[in-house]
DNA sequence: AAGCAGTATATCATGATGATATAGAATATG
DNA sequence: CATATTCTATATCATCATGATATACTGCTT
């Protein structure tokens, strides 16, 4: 199979319930997507030509509320076959890089200090994942039932409080293992990673 | 600040243990980091040329083993150094894409069966994933204290088992709220993800 | 001898990243 | 009211990454 632009369907999918300028779609994206899929400005604007091209939206000058004058575009019904018959492939592409993996996989290039001090920033840094994730996760909580895209967002938001959680829970074994220390194999008071 | 090619320090961090060819270098990644970070030949031939032209690694005819001729490179002491410098740098890349959660953020315009289908997909494949890092786990801990190496691996699969467990654990609770069962709350019943 | 697996290097079009350039509008500060 | 800063908005670029394909030789099987 060809390789597939992802950010074509990312853009017709938000455009499906509303029409948005680039900018608009770059604040939608980093807001509610960028957990599991960021997009850039260099994918967004080169994308929307492509898909005026292909008249799978349209392109109109928008009558500036505020700040510079936009361009607003919407879907057509072309592009929202499109994106139908996409969402419909069962194929899920996943790609995960962490940095920080190689980095210890090499770790035997630097003091033991390096790597632990290494693990605590991403845990840190996982926590504040966790701790935003979980106010999105109590805020959709409460409307849960108004609306059933409420619903698919939410999926999204509990599959990354899972994943963080477990972030939170591998620094803190990795830690004991590289300070030398025993007794994390029973593993019986492991964090619950509630914040 | 700047793009980084992580591929070079990939690269230098397994010719600083032995001297490969590119084909071998593929074969290790794919054995040992592609959990955490993919590098396809196309990525690792320009990369090879690049860190010869800047005097990283030397480059020499191998002495055919079996098969084709091959180029077999070895790291400098340049390379060496650069290396270790990249290793002590605290940042820490992260990349996560996950289509399944792009599907099922656009879920509403399929029927659920087809986003339960996805999910069921999702954890069957995972499941596998799990299997097969809980036997790398498995051998490496018979061999954990013969070499700091084996640890810092260790590491790494540790962090593969945390993930795939959770990934695991997310696609139940995943079914159950779009199956529209209760009961997923108390969650004390919660699988612990062995296999 | 023919076919197939595996070994080995290389390249290409397309997609993605991350930074930067440009510029007008709104808001705040003195 | 002038100035600075922030926000809105579009666009482009070099570099890196992806995924597929081309080429060709080796060793094994049937």
């Amino acid at each position: 199979m060809p390789k597939e632009n992802t950010t074509v369907y990312i853009i017709l999918g938000l455009l499906n319930h509303e029409d948005l300028s680039g900018y608009d779609i770059k604040k939608k994206i980093d807001v509610m997507i960028s957990g599991f899929w960021e997009v850039g400005y260099g994918q967004i604007y080169p994308t929307l030509a492509k898909l005026v091209a292909e008249e799978l939206v349209v392109k109109h000058k928008g009558t500036g509320s505020k700040g510079p004058e936009k361009n607003i575009y919407s879907i057509t019904d072309k592009g929202r076959e499109l994106l139908k018959e996409w969402v419909m492939l069962p194929e899920q592409k996943e790609y995960t890089k962490y940095e920080i993996l190689l980095k210890l996989f090499f770790g035997s290039l630097v003091p033991d200090e390096s790597n632990l001090a290494r693990i605590e920033d991403f845990k840190e840094r996982h926590i504040q994942n966790l701790q935003l994730i979980q106010m999105f996760k109590g805020n959709l909580e409460r409307v849960l039932h108004t609306d059933k895209d409420h619903l698919y967002f939410y999926l999204t938001v509990l599959f990354g409080e899972h994943v963080y959680k477990a972030y939170l829970d591998w620094a803190d074994e990795a830690k004991a293992l590289l300070a030398g220390k025993p007794g994390t194999e029973p593993n019986m008071e492991r964090s619950n990673g509630d914040v």
